[in-house]
DNA sequence: TATTGTTATACTCTATAACTATA
DNA sequence: TATAGTTATAGAGTATAACAATA
């Protein structure tokens, strides 16, 4: 097989191996917890944001809505979350963690902070912020006219 | 419900945001040419690389095994690809462009390029390249021990 | 013994579309 | 007319395991 060095990846795919990355390692971070990487988004959206529609629970998480009505549906059957009216559109529902899914909550932000923790250790401290900043912009960028 | 302003999203969900939005770019880029996005990986990585056993492969794409056969598969019934007997392993297949391959993957590039082009706009022209630098570390750590 | 590629399985996600009850 | 949630479907990916040929 040809032996080149590897040119600058295409960004997308560097994108792609930056997300496995962080999935498996968080995936093994939560494994004693036995909760699946997408719950836990679940939960830890819940917690920084206290109750959610569906709606507003699949563009922060990124799945669409048939796999929320699942995800939520999981989350209930284990307790730790329930689905309530919501107070001014009947046709939501209002999803919030229970006190079983707060002290899951917990857990599952210890396991995100250790995963942190091991997936930054290749950035030398300085850039670890940088970077956090960089992508944050990239991945929610602006809905104005210089990002399409 | 709750509206608190966001706070740093989580490491792992920005990465899936941004995996998701480069994606979907991607996908919107390559529609005309009814190729999908990781059929245009494979040939961007025989591109880059040159010849490729299914394993380096997988590896470059972050495909399974099994996943790479059946895209290997289309590819090769679409004459994109070739299977060759590999010069010096005999289990192992070199994955090859046709040159119907080569042709298409001139207009990979040129999707790929654009993609990147829209998708940067985010960014400052100056932090661009900082960006790609530190996601490009970040997504393929050296397996020193300063990496785990 | 371990690895490459292949096949098969079960499970899950995605995309799509319909449907209801609301808005 | 559009949206929130639900359900159903087909297609594709993932994870797992087995297997043959080869290292």
């Amino acid at each position: 097989m040809t032996e080149k060095q590897p040119p600058p990846a295409p960004l997308g795919l560097a994108l792609r191996h930056a997300h496995l990355r962080a999935a498996r390692t968080f995936a093994e971070e939560l494994r004693p917890l036995e909760l699946e990487n997408v719950y836990a988004a679940v939960l830890i959206n819940l917690g920084l944001l206290g109750s959610q529609t569906q709606r507003q629970l699949m563009d922060s998480v990124g799945s669409d809505k048939s796999a929320m009505v699942r995800h939520i549906d999981s989350l209930e059957s284990r307790g730790l979350v329930r689905r309530r009216p919501h107070p001014t559109d009947r046709r939501a529902h209002a999803v919030e963690l229970t006190d079983a899914g707060e002290a899951a909550l917990a857990e599952v932000l210890v396991a995100a902070s250790r995963t942190e923790e091991r997936l930054l250790t290749c950035l030398e401290p300085a850039e670890r912020g940088r970077f956090r900043e960089l992508l944050g912009r990239f991945a929610y960028p602006a809905p104005e006219r210089t990002c399409e």
